[in-house]
Parts: structure tokens; sequence; C-alpha cells
DNA sequence: GTCTATAATGAGATAGAC
DNA sequence: GTCTATCTCATTATAGAC
């Protein structure tokens, strides 16, 4: 692993943990072992590790709901599997899904539009809205209609990252997306 | 206005807006007339301040409720009488809701306990349970139904302070209670 | 209770050798 | 590309007069 990699790896566990501005450049220096020198080398300052990991994670996301796009048909099946990837990246690396949705970007990175607005998020709004044209979905303002297919998931994902969810994730999905669907399919 | 409480609504400006750790000190006495050696008078120091805020929020927020709960008796009836509650105060007094459930607490109040855990929070899963035990509500984990019934307001009030919505948060409340309801509702 | 002046600290960032 | 030593500066908090 390069130092590059290696700053933001450090960058992402100690943002998400600690929080952005409890996190010294000194602190990302001692945890990934790479001196001073270096991570100025590969950032032009403590800003530009923030944007560089935020721009990888939003990448990322938006590549794997390109691929549930392509492999469903149905909004129907496109934002189950949403859901489902949401929980598991919850579940496998919590600090991702904390940089995703829980981070308050806007304070640190007033550069970057805030994360509603970013493409992922945009994706999961058209693919309730197209479920709305195609008559899966209730007619409805589909701002509303994506908030609240997506807002109960999301919300339990909040709970399982303060800690307050006392059993894993994945248990309560089979439930929470029956609600969601049945809060906006049609009859 | 006496200075105690003159600190206090500069404060909660100040940290909605532009972030806990964006704020000085200085930025409080200068925006608020009050000068530095009175601060310290009043508050410990800064996270004396915050913590103060927080702690009249969340008292006001329990009492809200508490009027909410004796005055209705069905969880329907709690539950939308929450969601007009939450939607009222993020058009009227923005600051106030994003301090509740938008500001991460938890890197500069690190003793408190975290919003979830707070007496509102308890009070709106309660709502929930007792509406399951009285068959009014679906029978599931009463956590899971708390997040699918109230994520979707929470989600769009979200979306308002992030100034994505492009109308009045209350003319979505009947769409978006009917989604809610519907979600969680026997039969 | 209120104020100004100032001390003490720790942060982000740079310089420049290797 | 990597490193250490160091600079600069803003911030929190205190001291002590009124």
């Amino acid at each position: 692993m390069n130092a590059h990699d290696k700053v933001l790896g450090t960058a992402l566990q100690l943002f998400t943990r600690r929080g952005y501005f409890n996190t010294s450049m000194r602190d990302i220096t001692r945890e990934s072992g790479v001196s001073t020198g270096s991570v100025y080398h590969y950032f032009k300052d403590k800003e530009g590790v923030a944007s560089a990991l935020y721009q990888q994670l939003v990448r990322r996301m938006q590549q794997e709901l390109e691929r549930i796009v392509a492999q469903h048909s149905s909004a129907h099946d496109q934002c189950r599997a949403v859901v489902e990837l949401l929980f598991r990246i919850c579940q496998q690396e919590p600090d991702v899904m904390s940089f995703m949705l829980y981070i308050r970007h806007r304070e640190f990175l007033p550069k970057e539009r805030p994360v509603c607005s970013s493409r992922p998020f945009e994706m999961m709004r058209d693919m309730v809205a197209d479920g709305i044209r195609r008559g899966e979905i209730r007619p409805m303002d589909s701002l509303t209609a994506a908030s609240c297919l997506f807002g109960g998931p999301i919300r339990l994902i909040t709970l399982a990252l303060d800690g307050i969810l006392d059993k894993p994730l994945n248990e309560c999905m089979d439930d929470a997306w029956a609600c969601s669907w049945r809060a906006v399919a049609v009859s």
C-alpha cells in the first residue's frame, strides 16, 4: 500500500471516529506512518485530504449504483437492491457508510456540493421518479416519494452507526423493506 | 434579554450555520455583544455553552412531546402530531431543528448521550411500541417500526435544512404522512 | 457582573536537507 | 518522494481592574 492510500485510509478512520476537527494532521501522520512532508507532497492541505476521500467514495457509490440500474429493470428491484447495498456497506465497512451519509461535509468541504446533491443520491431519486412514471409507485412529488422509500432504511443505518440498534442491520432488512415498499407502492 | 440568553441565542445561530468548530469564542462575543469575561462568567468553557444549549432544547422538545401524548390517545394521532410539530419547528425555527437532529453533538459533547438516546426520541419510540401493543401498528421490532414511521419525515426535514427541497415542507405533509402510516399500519 | 489585555497552547503549513 | 525541524498564527482561557 502506497503512502497516498495509507493517508486516505487513516483519514477515513480518524475523520469518522473522532470527527474532522478533532483529527490533527499530526494524528494522521502518526497513525498512517507517513511523514508530514509526504502528506503535503500528495495533498495540498488538510481539506485536500478530505476532498480526495470524499470524491473517491462518491465515485465508488456511483459505480455500485450504476451496476444496480443495469442489473434490475423495475423500480421495486432497483430500490430494494440499493437498500441491500447500503445495509451491507454499513455492516462491513461502517466507516465508509459513516463518511457518506453521517458526516457533515459542508463544515469542512465548503466547495463541494452537499451529499444529497451528489450523483448517487440523484440516481436514487431517479429510480423513484421512473417508478412513478411506470405506474409502480403512487403518483406524488418524487422527492417526497424517495424520502418515504429510503428514509426508513437510512434512519436504521444512522441508528446502527450510533450503536443504538441491538441487532445486526441485515436482520431488519425484510421488515424494513416491506414497510418502505408498502409506503409508496401502487395499491 | 440578559447576557446569558444572548450568548445562547448567538451560539445557536453560529453553531448551526457554520458548525461548532468553525465558530470561535471570539465570534460569539462579537455577534452577541457580550464580552469574553461575561461569557466565561456564565459558562465554564466553549463546551459548556454548547451543553447548556443542548439541554435547553432537549427539555423543550420533551415538554412539547409530553403535551402531545396528553392530548391524543391513539398512536396514529400522537405520531401524526409529532410529525406536524417537527415540520412546524423546521419551518419556523430551522436553527432549532438543525441543532436537534442535524448537528453531530458527539464530536463536541462527548459527555452527553447521543441525541437518538435522548428522552424525546425515546418517547417517539414508546408511542410506536404502544401502537404495536394496541394492534394499531403491525407487530415487528419497535425500533424498526419507529424508523419506518418517522424515517421519511425526518429525511424530508434534512433535505429541507440542506435547501434541496424546492417547496415548503408543510406542503409535503399529507403525502408524507400517508406514506408513513401506510408503511406500518395494520391491514 | 462586566470588561480589556494577555498568557499559553496547539494547530496547519513550510523549508530545505537527503 | 521522503523526512525532520521549525515557523506562524489563531484560539481558548485566565488575570485582575472596575
